[in-house]
DNA sequence: TCTGGGGTCCTAGGACCC
DNA sequence: TCTGGGGTCCTAGGACCC
């Protein structure tokens, strides 16, 4: 068995421990820039506002049931409690995958489903009354139904459900589209094959739901029929790419501050390369124009408006002084003046590990692929006295007019000392 | 008239996840 | 006026090898 632990409402249940008069009241968390609303409490669901609304359009507007509270987004802080909570799951657990910042699997050292229930309980109590964060808790033989028993655990008041040995009516409840791994398009297709249920997509015949969706839909449907297909990631593979992109808090104009921008992500990026202990061998460098009409298509069919262009270091690297002297060589083709950028951003790609094994180019005398001690020196310096203490001067000394905007950001409270809660 | 059989690597695009 | 930021996997097709 399987189980799945997922923090309600995640960053509103974050907001709401360093702020407890968040509780009962309608409170969204914002995107980065303060753009749209990416978590909702159930208050502010009730009040039908979706996900991914713009904030500009909520924030002068009056609701009946009192004022709408909105939050900017302080990962800082939900990184901490989600690794608290992680850090509990692995006393409790045999084994626990982290998913992503709210949710984890867990394989538990129960088997009936008498036990389950009572472990699952335990552990959520556990979660509650130590980190704060209410979870919901959902047991089954596999992931994409622990997935589906985690949903019907959260709307129970115990916040925990093992799915029964024949989940036939609950599957037969639940609409296809609302399946794991069954995204925006399939629905379409899979209405034309009138497979509308996540019963339907479990009995459906193997050959049809291949022609649908290939053998990804088809692992989902094993995984439906109780057949393992997704496995344990854990191990810890390696990033394919590593990227860092950010909106602007002001439209850029200037050449001067877009590359200053450019050279900001790429020192962050490169920050998250060296803590992977992986060296990049070229850069995506990209920025994005506003036009008009260019958010007609929603939250996320916008239109392609990235210019951009590629760049190969000279040899594998994590050196940050490096990768900007190779940046700054294509720059000149990419800024575009007269334009107004809204964004820019840059990836990493053909990742391999520091100090590994590598193919040699046979004419050029192989040098060997280390770490870079300068740059190893200025993580430890920036770990220990703040996370840009040391830095290019390209990344800019002056306004940053392009910082991202975060009016209403809460204290990192259980990170930094300066930002610790008075409790009176 | 009629023309093999087995591969690899790369890229673009589409689908999905949070 | 104003709208996020990360990722993954799979497939098809082209170019190439013998």
């Amino acid at each position: 068995m399987v189980g799945l632990v997922d923090g309600n409402n995640f960053f509103v249940s974050c907001e709401r421990v360093v702020n407890p008069k968040l509780n009962g009241r309608p409170v969204a968390v914002l995107s980065n820039n303060d753009g749209c609303c990416v978590a909702r409490s159930n208050e502010f669901k009730a009040l039908g506002i979706k996900m991914g609304t713009p904030y500009y359009q909520l924030k002068d507007r009056e609701f009946p049931k009192g004022d709408l509270v909105f939050c900017s987004s302080n990962y800082e802080l939900y990184g901490d409690l989600s690794r608290r909570i992680v850090s509990i799951l692995r006393d409790e657990a045999l084994d626990v995958e982290q998913y992503s910042i709210d949710e984890a699997f867990i394989w538990p050292p129960k088997r009936s489903p008498d036990d389950l229930f009572a472990y699952g309980r335990r552990l959520r109590a556990k979660i509650l009354q130590w980190v704060g964060i209410p979870c919901g808790i959902g047991f089954a033989p596999t992931k994409t139904l622990a997935k589906i028993a985690n949903h019907i655990g959260k709307k129970r008041p115990e916040g925990v459900f093992v799915l029964p040995d024949d989940p036939a009516e609950i599957l037969a409840s639940i609409p296809a589209d609302e399946v794991w791994g069954v995204g925006r398009r399939l629905p379409v297709k899979l209405r034309a094959e009138r497979i509308l249920s996540a019963k339907d997509l479990r009995d459906a015949p193997d050959d049809v739901i291949r022609s649908v969706g290939g053998v990804t839909l088809l692992r989902t449907a094993m995984e439906l029929r109780g057949k393992p297909c997704l496995m344990n990631e854990n191990g810890g593979a390696d990033p394919d790419s590593i990227t860092c992109s950010r909106s602007f808090g002001e439209q850029v104009t200037t050449k001067d501050a877009l590359m200053e921008s450019i050279a900001n992500f790429t020192a962050q990026a490169a920050t998250k390369l060296r803590r992977h202990g992986l060296l990049a061998s070229g850069c995506n460098v990209y920025a994005q124009v506003v036009t008009a009409g260019m958010f007609e298509g929603g939250f996320s069919g916008w239109a392609d408006n990235f210019h951009g262009y590629t760049v190969m270091f000279p040899q594998p690297t994590d050196a940050t002084n490096v990768m900007l002297r190779t940046i700054r060589e294509g720059f000149d083709a990419l800024f575009m003046p007269g334009a107004r950028y809204r964004k820019s951003g840059i990836m990493f790609f053909g990742l391999e590990k520091a100090g590994g094994a590598f193919q040699a180019d046979l004419f050029v005398p192989a040098e060997k692929r280390e770490a870079s001690p300068l740059y190893r020196t200025i993580d430890a310096l920036n770990a220990k006295l703040g996370r840009t203490k040391v830095f290019s001067a390209a990344e800019g000394i002056g306004k940053r007019s392009w910082k991202m905007r975060r009016a209403m950001l809460s204290p990192r409270a259980t990170t930094n000392w300066a930002e610790l809660l008075v409790v009176k």
